[in-house]
DNA sequence: CTGGTGAGTGTACAACTGTGCACTCAATCG
DNA sequence: CGATTGAGTGCACAGTTGTACACTCACCAG
């Protein structure tokens, strides 16, 4: 493209790592450059997918010389499975909120986008993240995250067993729902992380589409009828 | 260009282009490589996301050295735009053909699970390259699929209008439901792509579950009440 | 028949890739 | 305390990347 000396800024774009001051134990310090792997592998991840991910980036950024990398990880896809683990983390102690008070449905499904749009907003980098791998991954990073979100459905549908119009249901239609109930969810994220433009009008329609979108989930729920 | 011992088999996993007799007027011809391009692309979008995906891979699949790409696509980014065009021509004929016997929601909701399961078997890789990228896309090719999933999902909400228990539906619900099913029938098509092992139970479990997703809704907007 | 057009070729190059190897030197252990 | 360990360094290498440039030569219009 342009005729600049320097193809790509150095070093000075770095994390955390040898940035920061050297205190702590040795595994202290161990950690927080493991981390700062990571931060920067989630920051990179805001313009392109986990796959077109080069160790070398993911290292200058951090901070750290492309070698040393492998002091933390065998490869790539472990530091893919890590980041998976942050972001689940991250949705858990979500869920677990949202569970914390339990009301009506109708109350309750406004409170659960609430929290998921605070949540949304404060981990950006970790909801791309799983939005984007969820189906854009390859190999052990996609398989991850099915799997814990599979996980994930099956405590949602734990929870859900707890309604009365639910009551009769069966495992396998709580779990259907439950799933949808996720990917709806994970759709929300999608729509307010990429939304354009970012102001306080669009979150509302999001939110507010979010809403619906469950009611009328749950609705279909309350009248359904299971037959062959 | 002889008996080089190259680490990378040389050109003998192309695809068409100049391995197809050279037959028909220079247009022809060249739409044929344009042609081969894409579905190198695509073959290769299998295993691996459209952002990981070098010029000189899709190429060489196709059959033809890496400066000629230029003739057909001025970017990789420009190829992926096509792409989106052509899977999204698959999906349009398959909501036409399921949109050509409209009978009672019950049956409609068979059939169109029906013609999904057949359309995604037949152009998995329209599908698998749709689904990967709407979420782990970048740039261009996200963008075009947002749009034209967008644009799809207005044409479902003119059908539904349709009905008679949605009669009274504005015209965001309308849109809010059709994207639900949108995104239900990309899970779907997720599932069956995804799936593993893949025998007739597994398939018939997933198009069972797409069904009682897609009941689920249509019930919940039988009975919906729109409210603030 | 002749000249121009343009799809495809071959060579070249600088940038970037993952990773092997030998190293330093501070934190930790016996 | 001296010995060991291991996180981080620097260099090296071979392979791949996008794309610039000059080219061939079958095709089609005149």
């Amino acid at each position: 493209m342009s005729d600049n000396a320097r193809p790509i800024s150095a070093a000075d774009t770095r994390t955390l790592a040898a940035v920061s001051v050297e205190t702590g134990s040795r595994q202290e310090r161990k950690q927080r450059t493991r981390q700062a792997l990571q931060d920067a592998a989630l920051e990179l991840l805001a313009e392109r997918g986990f796959g077109s991910l080069s160790l070398r980036e993911v290292t200058k950024k951090a901070g750290i010389v492309p070698t040393a990398f492998y002091r933390h990880f065998a490869s790539m896809d472990e530091l893919g499975v890590a980041l998976v683990e942050e972001a689940m983390r991250t949705l858990r102690r979500m869920i677990r909120e949202a569970r914390s008070d339990p009301r009506t449905s109708t109350h309750m499904i406004r409170a659960s986008v609430a929290t998921l749009y605070e949540h949304v907003r404060a981990y950006e980098d970790h909801f791309r993240f799983l939005t984007r791998e969820r189906y854009g991954g390859t190999g052990a990073v996609q398989r991850a995250i099915a799997t814990e979100l599979k996980l994930f459905a099956s405590e949602l549908a734990v929870d859900l067993a707890r309604f009365e119009n639910l009551r009769e249901w069966s495992t396998d239609d709580l779990h259907m729902m439950a799933e949808l109930i996720v990917t709806s969810m994970m759709a929300t994220a999608v729509e307010l992380i990429e939304a354009r433009p970012r102001d306080q009008e669009t979150d509302e329609r999001i939110t507010g589409t979010a809403v619906k979108r469950l009611r009328l989930i749950v609705f279909g729920a309350s009248h359904w009828r299971s037959e062959s």
